[in-house]
DNA sequence: GGTCCCGGTTGACACGTTTTAATGAGTTCG
DNA sequence: CGAACTCATTAAAACGTGTCAACCGGGACC
């Protein structure tokens, strides 16, 4: 186990550990000749710099934390996508953390950011109590909210989760369902009640009540959390046409219904959220409400690397994305 | 910005920063008056530990790296779901990584590793050149594959691919299929040569000749990937089936199939590998390879674990999962 | 010719923690 | 009763890098 160190660098290149370490940070200071003496140094030793006496030094890390409610989530996949093209074009890493919808997941996630003294942290809250989050930011960890609306003091790029609920049963509604179910995730993940709401307020806009439509929770938002659903939707009577917080969700409903011998979308319509890529390929390709989602990796990750690099001058801000209606046959 | 360090601590509960520091590390070597003094005096604080000095001063951090070929894939997400239940368990972390079957990229990521001077590191490599690794463990770093066999000075984790290629194609051979296509990403990823290797054997064993296996090869193993393939058969004409080297391409294949109105498994039938979720949810639900995936992620970090706590008392292991085949109507 | 300045380089200290040997206070044993 | 031990705690020395004030040599300017 060798360890090769800046001093030995330093030595082999005839400099002070210093000038090495200005090669590495700011190679502009130093003369190219001395430059490449110790780039062929680090070269031929093997150098790699240990980024914990880095970070212990200068007092941040070259890395932001990520914390997504689902990795299995494809809509997540395609955020992360977002945020890693972003970071590292800025020479950053990122490390990647999944609170599986669980605040005491969240809460572990974030100590091990804070343990490392992440430049920033972009999260998708799992619950409403973000103090866990303010206390970070007490501590310098710039923070940005994804796919979550904030307050003015603190950057947010999300997507119009109630427009989009509205979207979706305004278009079932247009198709002819009269009885409708919304299968979501617990009503303390934001999504999911600002999807109900939109689905409400789509309802007032028609001729139908708000008891026409039925909730169905369930534990976790994906595939199985729809099997579930739709084992419930059987049991209770069918209703019209089903509307679901996510892709993962509709993809379970639709399997346990067609395994069930309900024609999709004759018997029932159904229409999912986020529009992944598999949801094209189903068994009935699934109607769903399309959102940047790379995009809003991409800019978040902006955001928080330009409140990072210069705290002072940073303004605030709220982004908000439109969602899009994809129809396909699920609701056609 | 508050920084709370050990030593604030210490004054705080009237002890000294190493009795901090014991609490912290070796709670059991302090006093338990002592120690719940101390632990009030964290809590009272809001006392994060520094990971870095930590790691600076203690030589190694508590993290490993995992490096995948792509996290878009199902297969890799539940590799990597293996991988965090025991890594967290035994109080680490990790940070994943992505490579995109990129060689470059793959460096790119070991270097970050590197500098945060990872305990371990389990990597699915993404080309045959394993020299960075090697250079990896002289560091002092642990490397374990996935999904990978390994010569006897490494350890690994892998299920069998040939038997895999095997399997898929005697299953079509004995469907009926005289004329087959393989379709795969780049030759020099391990995971594609060793299946279309299993499926050479499968021909060998029955009446058919290897000339009645046209290869496909597509740059990137995804959906887009397999619509891509899908293309090429259309325009070369069909085969009688299809063996795609992850399931991924299976639903592009699929999709494009049908879409041009071909029927599966009338006219082709199909077969992936990974048995992903979403396959069985597909248009046509699809015949597959199914890998013990979660099993792959948390025996290969057990077994990065347990040579990181005991370097000289650890016995390299190769471990080799059977697959399984499974029938659905892609194929049925 | 002296002064000033400037780009390039250096040396030493500081970052917050872990670790080791040393210290001190009890406790047991000869 | 002193010696030998144990257990809990401490003080100080690292770990490898970044930073900053100081320094040096050489040109420009008056």
């Amino acid at each position: 186990m060798v360890t090769v160190g800046i001093k030995d660098v330093a030595r082999r290149a005839g400099v002070s550990p210093g000038t090495v370490s200005n090669v590495l940070n700011r190679p502009e200071r130093v003369a190219a000749a001395t430059r490449s003496r110790v780039e062929e140094a680090i070269r031929e030793l093997g150098f790699v710099r240990n980024g914990s006496a880095s970070t212990l030094r200068a007092g941040q890390s070259r890395a932001v934390g990520l914390v997504v409610l689902d990795v299995g989530n494809p809509f997540f996949v395609e955020v992360a996508r977002g945020v890693e093209d972003v970071v590292s074009d800025r020479d950053h890493a990122v490390i990647l953390c999944n609170s599986g919808e669980s605040p005491e997941k969240e809460a572990r996630n974030l100590r091990v950011l804070a343990e490392q003294r992440v430049r920033g942290v972009l999260i998708t809250p799992a619950g409403d109590d973000t103090s866990d989050l303010l206390r970070l930011r007490e501590h310098g960890v710039a923070v940005v909210f994804v796919d979550h609306s904030a307050s003015g003091d603190v950057c947010s790029v999300a997507v119009d989760d109630v427009a989009g609920g509205e979207l979706a049963v305004r278009h079932l509604i247009e198709k002819g369902a009269r009885r409708l179910a919304f299968v979501s995730g617990p009503k303390a993940i934001r999504q999911c009640s600002d999807r109900r709401r939109g689905a409400l307020r789509a309802l007032e806009t028609s001729d139908l009540l708000p008891g026409d439509l039925t909730d169905i929770v369930v534990p976790e938002m994906n595939a199985h959390g729809g099997q579930l659903a739709a084992r419930t939707l059987l049991d209770e009577g069918l209703p019209d046409a089903v509307f679901c917080a996510n892709d993962l969700l509709a993809l379970g409903v639709l399997r346990v219904l067609l395994q069930a011998g309900v024609r999709v979308p004759e018997d029932v319509a159904l229409i999912g959220y986020d529009d992944i890529e598999f949801s094209s390929a189903a068994a009935v390709p699934l109607s769903s409400i399309r959102q940047p989602t790379y995009q809003l990796g991409k800019i978040a990750t902006e955001l928080l690397l330009d409140e990072c690099d210069d705290p002072a001058g940073h303004a605030h801000q709220q982004i908000m994305f439109q969602p899009e209606l994809v129809v396909r046959e699920s609701s056609g």
